[in-house]
DNA sequence: CTCTGTCCTGCCAACCGAC
DNA sequence: GTCGGTTGGCAGGACAGAG
């Protein structure tokens, strides 16, 4: 009989080369299939690889998306943890950055970082020298054991033992939600050589922040959800108390009863900011960050809600800025503003996940009106109040990791849209800006209609190629916003702000505050604003002119709400009541578009104008369209005039007769209504009391 | 509390480009 | 000329800060 002979043969190059490999490819951005952003650093990597070294995105990536950020590392830091993952090497790490990455080594769960600690401190005793391969005094950790770092390299499996040790203090949890900005990174990834950088656009992203630690907060700790811990720790169980549904619920979980600051469109943080605020709390430090210290009860949470829809509270006003300004200056205020955990304005087609794990119904879905900035909420069944918010998405990711979240849900494609029903609201786990979501299409179950793109990635490089890379939030449909269908009712989300608005024109203008896409700058001064109508209305302060005439007294008045104000108080009127009070008077003193409204039965007003800084063009000598308003007062339009630009006749005509301060007050100032006068060619006004008054 | 300034958003007319 | 999208002015409510 005839012995086969075996052979075992062991490459004892492979995982060297292996790991070699990876990092090249890594490195060239090859196939990286996460973006991981921390201080704005952007860090391209292969999930498999992260989760394989890491229990933290171990559990991170069986919920999240495509990008993550954390914000409870420093990004030299986390560079230096991802060269190790890459390379199981630790390269000339400076001493000072020793302590910071065996923190961030336990708050990741790579055990080998984590256990830095001890081996570090006996080879000082020895040497004191390199860091490499643990050489360093930083503190001992007699809580940590010591590594077998021949082990840890070889597998880099998440060893659940060490990590035990590492986490069981501090963990990071998926709470805090910050905006980002795919502009602002591209400005610091023009300066970050070191990371690939693909512009991910389209990336999911997730937000994530240190959990407080039962030393800093017990009481936090006590009422929090815990993150999402590895596999084995002994924070499992405790997570399994919210939410036993396994590892995507333990994230889920974890944001469910995470309340942030709902601070309106300061809750909007440009990166710069975001970044900021977030490093002013770094867990170093021990402090506890502004979502650390909402971490409560769910009842709290509901209480709080409730209370700041009774109370009507409103948002912080977002004041008028110019561009660059720091959006960030903490306005916080109660809200009833719903929560939208998590923004994600940097993609073109970002998607949301919602981290809330929540059981509503339809009955729970109340919308009151929208003036009141109320957004909509998913929030736990609970009775539904006037003013009290219901819906609650939790957070933007992309539409791909959405998709893989909702493989198991049925689904139909229909002219190019995906839509996907869900049974429970907990299970909508991504909305992409251009999804529309049915809330109520039946007890407990959801439409999300998922446009689907042909091409994106070619959609995307086509609207970079312009340089304004800001623009082209505003060139993609929904790219601003995504849609809720409530009843039959389309409310427009504002991606980043979560406002909801009933008309999209009023979400697109609003729009502008955040992308500054246009800038209305003042022509007296150095302000800019982000909307027309606010430019306008500042430029009246610098002209002084008085459009608003009070038709009792004929005192006239910057602005409608000087002149409501005087109505109620001088006269105990309503200004706002059937009958009008005043009447507004064209803008003489401005470029601004002018509504050539004929008179309104309602208003007493005839105002008749044909734009520009001359205001109307009526023409008493050319009768050509009789108008007239209910004062008595006969109006006449020359249709002969070609409606021009208000600038074109700006130019032509205040050439010849500008105007000055004697024309606009000296009229006013003997409480004239408008009448016409066509001498010299020009158009001009004087203000004419109506016969009635 | 009042006054003043500012913000917000539904509404709608004017504007503008495509066809 | 029509149509659809965009722009921006207006109304009126609301809030914040100063006095």
């Amino acid at each position: 009989m005839e012995t086969k002979k075996v052979i075992t043969a062991t490459d004892t190059q492979y995982s060297g080369s292996l790991l070699k490999a990876l990092n090249d490819q890594r490195l060239q951005g090859l196939y990286c299939d996460v973006t991981v952003i921390v201080e704005e650093r952007k860090f391209r990597a292969h999930r498999n690889i992260l989760s394989a070294c890491s229990t933290y995105f171990h559990q991170l990536f069986s919920v999240a998306g495509q990008v993550v950020e954390l914000n409870f590392v420093k990004a030299d830091v986390f560079a230096e943890i991802l060269n190790y993952i890459y390379s199981a090497k630790i390269v000339r790490v400076k001493y000072d950055m020793l302590e910071e990455l065996i923190k961030s080594g336990k708050l990741l769960g790579v055990p080998f970082l984590a256990d830095l600690g001890i081996p570090l401190s006996q080879v000082k005793s020895i040497s004191g020298s390199s860091v490499k391969e643990g050489t360093t005094d930083g503190p001992p950790n007699p809580d940590q054991k010591v590594p077998d770092p021949q082990n840890t390299t070889a597998d880099p499996s998440p060893s659940t033992d060490k990590n035990k040790a590492a986490t069981e203090d501090e963990m990071p949890v998926i709470t805090e939600s910050f905006t980002l900005s795919t502009d602002d990174y591209k400005d610091k990834k023009e300066s970050d050589s070191k990371e690939k950088d693909a512009g991910e656009d389209d990336d999911d992203v997730i937000f994530c922040s240190e959990i407080v630690s039962s030393k800093q907060a017990p009481t936090e700790k006590k009422e929090a959800v815990q993150c999402p811990a590895p596999p084995g720790n002994d924070q499992v169980s405790e997570l399994k108390k919210v939410a036993p549904s396994g590892p995507a619920h333990n994230a889920l979980a974890s944001n469910q009863q995470t309340i942030k600051n709902t601070t309106s469109s300061q809750k909007l943080t440009p990166p710069a900011n975001t970044n900021a605020s977030q490093n002013q709390n770094p867990p170093a430090n021990g402090s506890i960050s502004s979502a650390q210290k909402q971490l409560t009860s769910n009842t709290v949470v509901q209480n709080q809600l409730s209370h700041n829809a009774s109370s009507g509270t409103a948002p912080s006003q977002q004041k008028v800025l110019p561009p660059l300004v720091n959006y960030n200056s903490p306005k916080i205020q109660p809200k009833t503003e719903v929560i939208f955990q998590g923004n994600c304005i940097s993609n073109p087609s970002p998607s949301v996940i919602t981290l809330g794990q929540h059981s509503v119904t339809q009955k729970n879905i109340s919308f009151d009106g929208v003036q009141k900035k109320q957004v909509l909420t998913f929030t736990q069944g609970s009775p539904s109040k006037p003013g009290e918010f219901k819906i609650k998405i939790a957070d933007v990711v992309s539409g791909s990791s959405k998709e893989s979240h909702l493989d198991s849900e049925p689904r139909r494609i229909i002219d190019g849209k995906k839509i996907i029903t869900l049974d429970r609201a907990s299970e909508i786990e991504g909305l992409s800006t251009g999804c529309k979501v049915y809330a109520n299409i039946g007890e407990d179950t959801y439409d999300i209609v998922i446009p689907i793109k042909e091409d994106p990635e070619e959609e995307e490089s086509k609207l970079e190629i312009d340089g304004f890379p800001n623009r082209k939030r505003m060139k993609l449909k929904h790219d601003d916003h995504y849609e809720l269908i409530v009843d039959g009712r389309v409310y427009y989300i504002c991606i980043v702000c979560k406002r909801s608005y009933v008309c999209l024109t009023s979400l697109r203008r609003h729009f502008n505050v955040h992308s500054w896409e246009k800038k209305y700058p003042c022509r007296y001064c150095e302000r800019v604003f982000p909307l027309a109508e606010y430019r306008t209305k500042h430029e009246i302060h610098h002209t002084g002119e008085r459009r608003y005439q009070c038709l009792t007294c004929g005192n006239s008045f910057i602005n409608y709400q000087v002149m409501a104000s005087h109505i109620r108080s001088v006269h105990s009127l309503d200004p706002s009541g059937d009958s009008k009070l005043y009447r507004l008077n064209p803008c003489k003193t401005l470029q601004i578009r002018q509504y050539a409204y004929i008179t309104d039965s309602a208003n007493n007003v005839a105002v008749i104008n044909d734009g520009g800084i001359n205001g109307p063009v009526i023409n008493d000598g050319r009768i050509n369209v009789p108008v007239i308003n209910d004062g008595g007062i006969v109006y006449n339009i020359d249709p002969d005039k070609p409606r021009q630009p208000a600038s074109e006749e700006n130019a032509s005509n205040s050439s010849s007769k500008p105007v000055n301060w004697d024309d606009i007050f000296l009229q006013q100032s003997n409480q004239n209504m408008f009448k016409c006068n066509t001498s010299d060619g020009g158009t001009e006004f004087e203000f004419v009391i109506p016969e009635t008054y």
